[in-house]
DNA sequence: CTGAAAGCGCTTACAG
DNA sequence: CTGAAAGCGCTTACAG
């Protein structure tokens, strides 16, 4: 990595637009005059210097990720669909964790200058001016899980409301009433639009009365503990939903340690399908989001962003969600 | 992200020098002169572009992955590990998902020259002289997951036969004799010394005769499709050894499709202890390994390599495993 | 305290 | 078919 195009282009005694043109296929250079090169090349274990090469041909092939975080189930389906469309294209991944605070937040975003042709950011916490603000102005990039009509930005959203609605829409059709919800992170858009999807089935059916919230952080162990605390209320809940999967899985375990069966005692609904929903036991009944599709389309959009910078018109795509029932609700 | 160090020079009326200075706070300016640049820099958008600091500096304040997929609680996991440590540092991470394949593998080396300062490598496939070929010479790097003893790069490995062993022990103190190994990935390293690991208590018990693997590749979905296979066979096994949780977890998702109660009339211990072993139902026995601290050392490691490259030694270390008796096994 | 200039490792017209 | 030179956007001695 230390041996350059010069070294390369003095050991086999040419110039260095030579070495370029063999490495790139260029332009024509003579069969003799090529092996020469690569040879040099292979001898000195000469590899191209990429931030040399983006840096004069302005062009990075490497779409940057911004993330809340890159953990669990729920972002390694999306990654690994975000993958495959940029591996397609031979294009790279640059990651960084925001974990949503603003001042890291901005700092990976600097650190992705100059680095990358695009940038995906999901970042659930700011706001449309704030980010609007934060983001350079010259890079193509959609945003996940934010402002659904941002108009600067592509952007692809969740049909989080609607899921919600389905979910306990389909709790209520079983002939539940006490239906509680665990909450996802507070101050989270998707988050927000789960709770107000559950609001408004729990009233379309005159069910206020029954309404019980409880604090959640999309974690297995916060899904665990607020199932713990539901069970400690005077009146339990015979249905509960979870803002996902993970919280439904980390409650299903909290009250199979305490005896109570699911579905039977109390019915389970998450959100989410991530892979592990229809391995746990019972199988989880759900809101199916295409978790791969959404990392995959989210990537396309970067890319033909990037492709056509100057003709690209920004557009709002939402991903829709279906109700895939199983064994955990009754 | 097209505005250049040169416009806010000529903006502000400075050298571009100074822009740098007050950019990198690498010498005094004065107040005033500082505050116009600033401005002027805020007014155009500025940020500087980092390929072209790496190139200058010939440090790009980052660390290249490249593994072989990075899906799954068990990738999650150690990259959580290695996120903390990197960002705690100040470096930003760059990944590529290898899939195993060589020429893919090279690409991927290729695509981080220049634009790393270091690499981790997950490689299980690829053995030890293939590897010094296609590593660059001049970067530190760290494998993990492969060839132990490797003389020129840091090792970090999981005790993964130590670790079968444990695992298949506990089974047979438990009583069972005909045991099932569900093997990982084929031609893989950590799973041809999981199944040696098995195969080594097997036989130090006598228990040759009831010997029974079938294949799997580390999904959920393989350990599934394993079980059923054992469930056809004529003599069932009373127990079953995954090489990793995902398939012990899809394991007993097949055995609780076919009425089987687990642990009552078939046992199961897995391997990794991922997040999700906690949660389920039966809680998953298994062979704890503490995946963040696996990434979190790889990572301290070519930090380390990275700071004095020149003084740095080779050096392999073997992350310890300990059984961990939850409740699918009895 | 600040500027002019060289240099980082490439690519790409421009000549020949 | 191949070379010399300019330039990509920075940083960093070197002067002043």
């Amino acid at each position: 990595m230390k041996n350059t195009i010069k070294e390369v282009a003095k050991q086999a005694g040419v110039s260095i637009s030579t070495v370029s043109r063999v490495f790139n296929n260029t332009a024509f250079v003579d069969e003799p005059t090529k092996a020469k090169v690569l040879l040099a090349a292979k001898e000195l274990h000469y590899t191209p210097n990429q931030a040399a090469r983006s840096l004069t041909k302005s062009e990075t092939r490497t779409i940057g990720l911004i993330l809340p975080g890159i953990f669990g189930e729920y972002f390694s389906e999306v990654l690994r669909g975000m993958d495959a469309v940029a591996s397609d294209a031979d294009f790279d991944i640059m990651i960084s964790g925001a974990k949503g605070i603003t001042t890291k937040f901005e700092k990976s975003i600097r650190a992705m200058a100059g680095r990358v042709d695009g940038l995906i950011i999901m970042s659930p916490i700011l706001q449309g001016a704030q980010l609007r603000e934060l983001i350079p102005v010259n890079i193509p990039t959609v945003l996940l899980n934010s402002d659904e009509e941002h108009p600067d930005f592509d952007t692809v959203n969740i049909n989080n409301s609607e899921g919600a609605y389905l979910a306990v829409n389909h709790l209520i059709r079983l002939g539940h009433r006490r239906i509680a919800l665990i909450k996802g992170s507070e101050n989270t858009y998707d988050s927000q639009q789960r709770t107000e999807g559950y609001r408004k089935a729990i009233r379309a059916n005159g069910l206020d009365q029954y309404r019980v919230e409880v604090n959640g952080s999309f974690t297995k162990s916060s899904g665990y503990d607020a199932a713990r605390e539901l069970l400690a209320q005077e009146e339990r809940p015979t249905a509960i939903f979870a803002a996902n999967d993970a919280m439904a899985l980390g409650a299903m375990s909290a009250l199979q340690e305490h005896g109570i069966a699911v579905p039977n005692t109390i019915a389970v609904v998450g959100f989410d399908d991530i892979p592990m929903s229809q391995y746990s036991n019972p199988k989880l009944t759900t809101i199916r989001v295409d978790l791969k599709h959404f990392g995959r389309y989210a990537m396309e959009r970067v890319l033909v962003a990037v492709r056509d910078r100057s003709t690209h018109k920004v557009e709002h795509t939402m991903i829709n969600v279906e109700l895939v029932v199983r064994s955990s609700c009754h």
